[in-house]
DNA sequence: GTACGTTTAAAACAGACGTTTGAGACGCTG
DNA sequence: CAGCGTCTCAAACGTCTGTTTTAAACGTAC
């Protein structure tokens, strides 16, 4: 997952690829979020494309490779796209024209996960649960690309955070920061630890529903005064 | 994963494993939750476990039943607990020693979760992280099992925040044990995404430190007042 | 028309996988 | 000591894996 090149416009140029390779790269999504990278055969993927098996290594030279293309492919123009979302917000709120609080802050992440659930032309809610088995499969060679090349995306929502949050010491602003973003990535991607129990009361794949419920969830623990005795106080 | 059957004084009886299916339980959970089920091959566990290759097939029946067989040693004692939590919570709102809030509820599955993590003998912080994983990765058979002998573990979880927070709807008291649970599970089992972008400044492994900063932040999620033209109200 | 780079096709590669087999070792009971 | 169930061991089973190879088809430029 390399940073791609940019055109004049400073609009990212999204690689090219040919119908064969997108045709692959549609089935291996879906196929590696229902049944998980190593689950996920070459020849099953190539059958379901409709494409013949050695096109994947001669598209993408090897499994892991397409597997990071796949990913890079949905995840970068949403990581720009939230990377616009705090550049907005402090814009506005230089121009007195927005407040800087937890909310706001809030609602870069909101916004962006929300579109992309929505739009199935940029992966849906399929590409949020691809997200969440990366993390708990804690690929080596993604976990590499993503701190490298995008960890000032974190670093962005950390400060940003800080800035609404005065007067929290900043152990106290990393573990909102941690819990806040933990509650609202796991609830987009649909990880519903009751469901496993078949004992679900909520139908947690409505994104808009999702967000009605969860901000003022997260807002609330955001804003929540530590505990007594607490020594991030 | 069966019922496991019961001695005289109702407690339950722990199958016994051999010395050797004991070291190959241990490996195994150690390597399932590192690598995954599909990447954890009965060679490698096995090696690890110094064992024969073929003792996995006499001991088990088969990997997937080594899996549940991991699975299933550390799941039945925790969620026995966590009933005999709930228990004990209604049987002191009863008698008037205690009051029957969010936060009481909460802690019926914050002890447990807190005291399995700090006991390597019981799998620790390993085992919630398995169980992460079967979370994500959403295996069939598990989910089954769990639904059918364990979905009451749920359904009483549910029942007693409702009755902590009378005058929501069942909707909205579903939502914030949806949420609520989803952020104390995850932060115990360590699913950082921030992490992943290596720019995590929370140490997200002390289980002490995590109910520390959880707590608060999940019992002003649930307390929080719903949104104006929210149809829960 | 012919040469060329690009893409597809079928087949084969070596290796790893979960599982099974059959023989032998061990510890008990009579 | 003999008999027997429990368990271990090395080897092999057939199948599936990611990858490579070889040949053929395609569109385009000379």
């Amino acid at each position: 997952m390399k940073s791609p090149s940019l055109s004049d416009d400073g609009t990212p140029v999204e690689p090219k690829y040919s119908e064969t390779a997108l045709r692959i790269l549609e089935a291996a999504e879906r196929l590696f979020v229902e049944l998980g990278l190593e689950a996920t055969s070459l020849r099953l993927i190539t059958q379901q494309a409709g494409v013949n098996l050695a096109a994947v290594n001669y598209h993408f030279r090897s499994k892991a490779a397409l597997f990071e293309a796949v990913f890079a492919r949905r995840f970068e123009p949403w990581a720009r796209e939230c990377l616009r979302e705090l550049g907005r917000l402090e814009a506005r709120a230089s121009a007195g024209t927005a407040r800087f609080d937890a909310e706001a802050v809030m609602m870069c992440y909101v916004r962006p996960a929300l579109a992309l659930s929505k739009d199935p032309a940029r992966g849906g809610a399929l590409f949020v649960r691809l997200f969440s088995r990366v993390l708990v499969e804690n690929h080596r060679v993604l976990r590499e690309t993503l701190s490298r090349d995008w960890g000032h995306l974190v670093t962005r929502y950390s400060e940003a955070l800080g800035r609404a949050l005065p007067g929290l010491s900043a152990e106290e602003v990393a573990w909102r920061l941690h819990l806040g973003f933990s509650v609202m990535f796991h609830a987009f991607a649909g990880n519903d630890i009751l469901k496993l129990f078949g004992r679900s009361a909520v139908s947690a794949r409505d994104p808009d529903l999702i967000v009605k419920h969860v901000v003022p969830f997260v807002l609330a623990g955001m804003g929540a005064v530590p505990r007594a005795g607490s020594s991030a106080q």
